[in-house]
DNA sequence: GCGGATGATACAATCGATTGCTGTCGGCTG
DNA sequence: CAGCCGACAGCAATCGATTGTATCATCCGC
């Protein structure tokens, strides 16, 4: 590639000394150094176009302002925006951000990335990846690595996370359903070893009990992953069980658009038989027939805070003052799949 | 973070000089040394722990086995799979992935990116960006950075790129809207100052003529942008315009979605009435009422391609040997929403 | 038994920055 | 006028690897 210009050669344009030049170019130490020579110094490097080496320099002050992001399955559209988000926050304080896409059920290759990460010198981690009980997540925090876990969080976690407040998010979902004059309400469920699921789960269960709505354990159907087919599957057996159920709150998106076709195989019509809410308002999927209400995370937020937190733990040069974990409130985006109880 | 094993304290354990220690440890040079004390280097490395540091190593040998790649919107979904795809690939020759999310829109924010990765010390750049005729494309072939553009190239471009075969992937959903019955066929075309939506265009009006379709002007509506909203309007327009349409190819599949919606507002079905193609094969759109027609494009093998390409361009000591660009073949799903022509 | 080839390892320069310490110079104080 | 201080800039060590060259022992043939 290019030729680069080093500090040495922008202290000879400036004649002084490379480490004078150093002092100059950096804004903690500049103030050691004349303001004339501050100037001829800043000059020369802006006229030989002088970008620092961020390999010497991280050799030197063991930093990289780099921070490594693992993302479970880069293929779901829900990271987007965590990325975008976690990217321009990093990006404005002067990180770059490594990708690792990790297979989530492959317990090994998350660690395997987490290594090469590490290995790299990231200054800090986000982790997307963490299931509700994840050895590894134990392990970072034992071995002092910044890590920040995003979107979904472990039990009793020794890091701090952000993510989205399902209790709150459930809560819209059942309220709205109570206003529409539903009584019988089914939920499919996350799988339980996920944050998400559990806690959406628990949210389920809490609301509808301090609602004052009956829901007995034949209302529920776990679902074995986020996927369509899985949520067809769970619907089609609640409805098989529960035939007088109306409404339907799924715990993610996936689950139901499952949870359409299941209906939608009984005869049955969504929103007008029986309502159906999903979970993330993934894009375009208001584009469905009825399209789908659903709970809206602010994930760009989400990414963005992660990566605010993270930094904040950077720089804190004490590595007290343990940072807060953050729950961002979700709102609800209330469309044709969600009718009233005929 | 945790402390580091270093080169000279394995020497140290191994009881030879650090140099006597690097050579050993590395594939290229291991045969200078002497096999029995290749294999003590090795047992003290292992027994350490040790792994180099990336940034000693990238200062001495002013390569970084790092990657950049430059997205222009990273929440569209199509990125995903080829993020994936280059990841994948990277990740197995060793080199690590840096994101970074630019807005298209702002070409000074390409630029910032762009330069941001360079300083870095990438070893190269795999670009998403680049619109039909983008100057910073140029600069980057001038400057002789490795570089491989993808998905997207740019006219007449000194980069090598890896694209979906546009021509091909228009002419199977002619073909097959012609072998329906189709003699009225429409378009919505993408921006044209995308090599994507000039592409595609190009290939519709090559296609047409070629199997005997007559196509006016009045049946070609450009979309200002590859948005839901400029579908809807553009095909509005169209069928204002062309009430005696039976068929419209969309660009891609979120104008597909505008003209479902288009369509709709006038009153007609799609699939029976209006059969209706996309372009990229978007996740869940088969999910839509009547399920998206699409040309699927291996996006995925996109990315892995991409990234098999600038490693070869990386590892090829002699700058020559042109890196050849890659078209890849799409496949067309044939879906509901392109019924016969009634 | 000696010059020279060979194989194995050690030495030291180097990459490009940061930073603690030293040196210099002018001015101020006692 | 000696001594000291403060402001400023240069010196050189350092981070952890890679790599060209030097060293050294061994062994070969003559």
């Amino acid at each position: 590639m290019t030729d680069r210009i080093t500090l040495k050669e922008v202290a000879d344009a400036a004649g002084v000394h490379m480490s004078t030049a150093s002092r100059a170019l950096n804004e903690q130490t500049r103030d050691v150094v004349n303001a004339e020579t501050v100037a001829r110094v800043l000059k020369a490097a802006r006229r030989l176009g002088y970008t620092p080496n961020p390999l010497a320099r991280g050799l030197r002050t063991n930093r990289t302002m780099t921070v490594g992001m693992i993302i479970p399955d880069i293929e779901n559209p829900l990271f987007g925006p965590i990325i975008a988000g976690a990217a321009a926050r990093l990006g404005s304080d002067g990180y770059s951000l490594l990708i690792a896409d990790a297979d989530l059920k492959d317990q090994a290759s998350v660690a395997r990335v987490i290594e090469t990460l590490i290995d790299r010198r990231s200054d800090g981690l986000i982790l997307a990846t963490s299931a509700r009980s994840d050895p590894t997540v134990a392990e970072l925090a034992n071995r002092n690595v910044a890590a920040v876990l995003v979107n979904r969080t472990a039990d009793a976690s020794p890091l701090p996370s952000i993510v989205g407040d399902d209790h709150e998010g459930i809560g819209l979902v059942v309220q709205h359903l109570v206003d529409m004059g539903h009584t019988e309400i089914g939920h499919i469920s996350g799988p339980q070893t996920m944050s998400t699921g559990h806690g959406r789960y628990q949210a389920f269960l809490s609301w509808t009990q301090s609602l004052g709505v009956e829901v007995a354990p034949t209302a529920i159907e776990e679902a074995a992953w986020y996927r369509v087919e899985a949520g067809l599957h769970a619907t089609s057996a609640l409805l098989e069980r529960r035939p007088d159920i109306t409404a339907i709150v799924c715990a993610n998106d996936l689950l139901a658009m499952g949870a359409y076709r299941a209906v939608r195989q009984k005869g049955l019509r969504v929103g007008a038989d029986v309502a159906i809410t999903g979970y993330n308002d993934t894009p375009l999927l208001d584009l469905l027939e009825p399209p789908l209400t659903s709970v809206r995370v602010p994930y760009r937020q989400m990414g963005s805070e992660a990566a605010g937190l993270l930094i904040s733990m950077l720089s804190s040069d004490n590595g007290s003052g343990s940072p807060v974990s953050l729950r961002l409130t979700p709102t609800l985006s209330v469309r044709g799949s969600s009718g009233p109880h005929s």
